[in-house]
DNA sequence: TACATATACTACCTTAATAGAGTATATAGT
DNA sequence: ACTATATACTCTATTAAGGTAGTATATGTA
């Protein structure tokens, strides 16, 4: 009952974009800021960037920056991208078919739980999440 | 945003010898059954058997049975015996410390869906789960 | 007691997520 | 053009969850 180490990561770096947009950051410094691995990340911001979420500039001063406005990024979207979503669309018991027709005992037990965490991932942006600025990243 | 499969299997186990009480079901059968993996689910049951879910009898006509009355099994307390309740209390974001008073980025947003979560699991019983005799198992 | 049918235990194997190493490539600044 | 600082790419290593194999042990029935 928890997000991958990659979604994690996803949504703290995006987050710490989205909180200092005013200049690129590199890997070497997300890594150390946010204490995430530095290969994994590299990677992870790779992809990021292919889905459009960041834009990349190399050489001297590049780094990773917020490509999309910070309002308009939902988690879903995150999650979504990341692959993580379509977990959550499967079955709480892992039946291949379930449905509402064809439920497994615990459906309709599951359907307000996850309602609360669609409705949640569908209605928060990455902007939201920076309201209170004493937050950790 | 998933039990892990042990979760998964114990559900389906405990489910299925609380709705066919009558007699005890041999780990092969259950195997048959529910077409779980026979080794991994013996090992499963045995650990089962050691929380005091189910009461194990060896040899002809043996096999597992409920040990506890159905309606007071929650499935709070299954996840608690397998280990994966710990999972559900960490913070979202993976941070060591998170709490109200220090809270990650998603802690207030992710309140609602815990909650829902941790009531379904806190105030669901394995005989609930029963009431629909046709669902699967 | 012999035998078939069970669980119980120990050790090992497989797979996918996560993490790391090494190298190639691009770019700003001088 | 040279160099330092970046990202981009490919391949390999580690770890934990999930799964398997083999054998020991217990028990009902004949």
């Amino acid at each position: 009952m928890h997000f991958s180490k990659t979604t994690e990561y996803a949504i703290r770096v995006l987050s710490y974009l989205c909180r200092y947009p005013s200049e690129p950051h590199s890997a070497a410094f997300l890594h150390k800021e946010l204490e995430l691995p530095y290969k994994y990340l590299t990677k992870l911001l790779t992809k990021l960037e292919k889905e459009g979420f960041v834009s990349a500039t190399k050489g001297c001063n590049g780094g990773f920056r917020l490509a999309m406005d910070a309002e308009s990024i939902y988690l879903h979207t995150i999650l979504e991208s990341i692959g993580e979503s379509l977990e959550s669309q499967r079955c709480i018991l892992g039946f291949e078919m379930c449905d509402a027709t064809n439920p497994c005992s615990l459906h309709n037990k599951w359907l307000k739980p996850k309602k609360a965490i669609d409705e949640m991932l569908e209605t928060t942006t990455l902007a939201e999440l920076m309201q209170n600025e004493e937050r950790k990243i």
